[in-house]
DNA sequence: GCTTGACTTCGAGTGGGCTCTAACTGGAAG
DNA sequence: CTTCCAGTTAGAGCCCACTCGAAGTCAAGC
């Protein structure tokens, strides 16, 4: 699978595949023999799994620790559940406070459509 | 109140709620005769309110332009009132997509849980 | 009356996460 | 053989939301 494939089937641009390369979230991808990338679907997985990290909101210096981490082996899976933990925790704070939040929301949208029927 | 005390209020810092007046997200404050900023409460109100806006995701640039609706007076209630509902119902989306991705985390957790009992 | 310290403005700097440009290369289609 | 296109790299640029530094002002405490 090309770069480009990869791309559009985790939702991420080509530009991101190769930064995310560079940066150490994603070991080094295979190459074709003409050095360009080829993904396979163990790639896509961990992308997948990456992305999902990052649109909860792990920062990308984390996910790096956690990639460097699955890089040396099953002597690390305590420390990477451990990190899945925290953030989970982190996870679940966000929530909580998007539905606090969403209270509020809900409570200006109510006010406003009674001051606009009668206005005060 | 002073900037220091509002900025404690509120849990920002004093550079964000002097730049938030700068971009327009908070009509000027009233000053003291030393040119000093006073808060009132309903400057108070008002900033906690964007404060809940912000970390629910909204971007600096639909704050600004409720902002300028708030402003405009009464005459604005529908259209702010429709930003509310559109910005609620990505706050809804969000809270589906964590919960989402939160499953995924605790299947990861279990997934490694089970292999540091019984390495494969 | 001097020091201190919290304020003021203006503009520059920072950090995070991409996003893009430039220059080049290699393989496939016509 | 030429054209074209999707890749490659290194490095620069961008956007957002702050964050800070510099230089100055003012009022309260000693």
């Amino acid at each position: 699978m090309t770069v480009s494939e990869a791309a559009e089937q985790v939702g991420l641009t080509t530009y991101t595949l190769r930064w995310y390369e560079q940066e150490g979230l994603v070991e080094p991808v295979g190459r074709d023999s003409a050095g360009r990338r080829r993904y396979t679907q163990q790639d896509l997985d961990w992308l997948i799994l990456l992305t999902r990290l990052r649109r909860t909101g792990m920062p990308v210096r984390d996910m790096r620790r956690y990639a460097e981490l699955a890089r040396e082996g099953d002597s690390t899976l305590a420390a990477r559940r451990r990190i899945f933990e925290a953030h989970r925790d982190r996870v679940l704070a966000r929530i909580s406070e998007l539905e606090e939040d969403l209270k509020v929301l809900n409570y200006k949208i109510e006010v406003y459509g009674k001051m606009e029927q009668e206005p005060c």
